[in-house]
DNA sequence: GATGTCGTCATCCTTTCGGGTGATTTTGCG
DNA sequence: CGCAAAATCACCCGAAAGGATGACGACATC
């Protein structure tokens, strides 16, 4: 949680700078200021909105919930089952919470880049976890993880 | 979420309004850009982590309230559905045939390498194959195309 | 015979994936 | 606090996948 403080205080004092430099550029055209308040409401408010969502991001521990699944449907809605996902079998393959959560995304068709997109960490990470959520489920391609993944019951 | 950015442009045209009127009084010290910088930098962080924060909240309040439910069904079979393919939604989609016996193949986590010895054509006629179907299915990447698949009902 | 669809195969090029390795940071827990 | 597990990130490299395009033959249909 620290560097979100130093990054704050960076993204902060640069664009202070580049708002000292730049003033004696702009500073002659009418509404300069405003101009800049805009500009700078804008990006801090995105970055506040970034930190935001960094900082508060789940994370709950894992709970104990001992479930069975419930299949027989007709295969007509592929939905709405809520998906009681097999814990017994990803605590033996040693899957964590994190790399089940990306096999989940990587089953809805999701690229590595979109991924970490959406988790907030970076691709090298996402790459990572699928390493190594492919190796505990002896998948060689994401598709044959996610074959494994709904064969085992750990996914929906 | 629409109220957000309501909240936001509302927050945000207040700002520059006060920032417009307060110009003709601050203008005259030193650094006052920068001051107005650090300002509204400042204010709209917060405004932007607080927003962050309303947003996530209450998706955490729902997941909370979904995660610790302790399900108990009947270990059964998983029933074997002899799965009735949607030939409605492959043919209205304009898939063919081999197209089809493709995207299951996919599915089963094959790769293009293995699909094209499974079948006896060549690796680039496999790629043909899946570049038509993706595009029927409007898919970008074979786990979507799974995805979108199993979502029509073309796919077990 | 002309037309259209389907399956087949190719080439070129770019992007994405996956494996391997090493490293740092965060977190949970005794 | 200190340790171990988990999460994060980076870099390299080769393989796989994907996009675009063109081509050819079989077959059906009008």
């Amino acid at each position: 949680m620290k560097r979100h403080a130093l990054i704050f205080g960076l993204v902060g004092g640069t664009l202070i700078a580049t708002l000292q430099y730049t003033e004696y550029r702009f500073v002659v055209l009418e509404h300069s200021v405003e101009l800049y308040g805009a500009l700078v409401a804008v990006l801090f408010a995105a970055f506040g909105i970034w930190l935001g969502l960094r900082i508060t991001r789940r994370r709950e521990t894992i709970r104990e919930t001992v479930v069975l699944k419930e299949v027989l449907v007709p295969a007509e809605t592929p939905a709405l089952e809520p998906f009681a996902p097999n814990t017994e079998q990803q605590r033996t393959l040693g899957i964590t919470a994190r790399e089940l959560e990306i096999l989940a995304l990587i089953a809805r068709g999701l690229s590595n880049r979109e991924i970490a997109t959406e988790l907030f960490v970076s691709e090298n990470t996402v790459k990572t976890h699928c390493a190594r959520a492919f190796d505990k489920l002896g998948a060689a391609r994401r598709t044959q993880a996610v074959q494994r993944g709904k064969e085992l019951g750990i996914l929906p």
